[in-house]
DNA sequence: AACCGCCAGCTTGGCAACAAGATAGATTTA
DNA sequence: TAAATCTATCTTGTTGCCAAGCTGGCGGTT
């Protein structure tokens, strides 16, 4: 298993010096083995694992080939600002899709953190934030029906939360203590955010609040590409 | 490879639900690909993997067994205290291993982030942190021979880096923008850490200046195993 | 009864042979 | 000549078999 982690290391330093360039066809898995005196069942793996961290792909019949890689966005972590703000003010070619609005059943974490009842409805509003054609994070809120009635109704629409919270009165908004964790996508996420199965999510949770009464309006989960940003804090 | 990594998921799911408890046996290689009618050779890649993710270790003639979990450390990213101050204030059981003290080979970004010239000398000061007897973070220091004039003698000492600024008469700290990313740990990462290979790490790169003079003091790279925190920010 | 050694049957680990897909060049055909 | 087809050879992908390691039970010996 070493040896194969040795290789991976290896490759990976290669590809980010650009020893190998993106697109450019890598040694066949045969050539390499023969290289390292090594079997081709260890090259193989390790071709693998290099596809699941999205530094290459391999097609049958022709080889492996480098992946371009996306390019570091950097992004402030604070959160008193909305995503499309940051994003224009940095002047990306910047979109957000809506692509869920559902009921969510009852999940004491999510209730816990919105400060309702079990009796309560709680919907689920997740967005999918696109810079330049490329999916880079998953923007889920949760929000109370009792704090925004027809949030049913409205939900499907939404595409800037900050906006839909304005035209219901609130103006000034405050987040607690957010918290940021690391997790890797499952299916759903992988197909959503065109990823491979090893890129690391940055997951950011966080309230946002009303500034003058103390309501919170949203508990919500982004999910980051740790491949497409640095983080500023 | 999709079959993989649905059963991967599962399997994740599986055991973070409890169904399978830490050190419990899996179900062997052939037991599994008979119940889901798939090769062995596609469980025994998905076992693999969960090895590497370290959700479970595997013994030759043996089986399978979950690996029990770290505990999550809520950690408090903000730089401007130290990190042992942080651990204490938490009641951890906490130290600190100083394991390097070397000059680094010239290296721009390093260089330029602690504004010297290419003809001064930059020392590597590298930290381990450990909590309940386990690694948790590699920290890295670099300082500058023309700030700290005898650190090449007093590097190998130090164990709490803002101790040793303090008795060189710098009071109050402060710190510019950090940096956050998330890497993968490299093979002498891996064996000082002493965690399997696709633990992501969170890095968090910033400076450390005196408040006063505005002198810049070290530039750090932090390296956090990421299950092994949650981070407050 | 207690101990030791052997063996059958399980486990994971490794590998070599084969399958399938792509391509380039030679060969055939219109 | 130009187009179509075949073929040798390269690539990655898959499979099935055997090796290595462990365990528990059986049987013989002390």
């Amino acid at each position: 298993m070493s040896e194969k982690m040795k290789l991976v290391d290896e490759l990976i330093s290669d590809i980010k010096e650009g020893k190998y360039k993106p697109n450019e066809k890598l040694p066949s898995e045969n050539e390499l083995a023969d290289q390292y005196r090594i079997p081709r069942m260890v090259v193989r793996k390790a071709y693998e694992q290099l596809q699941e961290l999205g530094f290459i792909f391999s097609k049958q019949g022709r080889g492996s080939y480098v992946q371009n890689r996306k390019k570091q966005i950097p992004l402030i972590l604070t959160g008193d600002i909305s995503f499309s703000e940051k994003m224009k003010e940095l002047e990306y070619d910047f979109r957000s899709e809506n692509i869920c609005c559902e009921k969510i059943p009852y999940e004491s974490d999510v209730y816990h953190a919105l400060k309702v009842l079990p009796s309560d409805e709680v919907y689920n509003i997740s967005r999918l934030r696109i810079v330049d054609g490329c999916p880079i994070a998953l923007h889920t809120s949760y929000v109370a029906k009792s704090v925004f009635k027809q949030i049913n109704r409205d939900g499907p629409g939404i595409t800037s939360i900050f906006q839909y919270y304005k035209t219901h009165g609130y103006k000034e908004f405050t987040s607690g203590q957010s918290q940021l964790s690391v997790v890797f996508p499952n299916e759903p996420e992988r197909k959503i955010l065109k990823c491979s199965s090893l890129i690391p999510l940055l997951l950011l949770e966080s309230l946002c609040m009303d500034k003058e009464t103390g309501t919170v309006l949203e508990y919500s989960k982004i999910k980051y590409r740790s491949d497409c940003f640095t983080y500023l804090i």
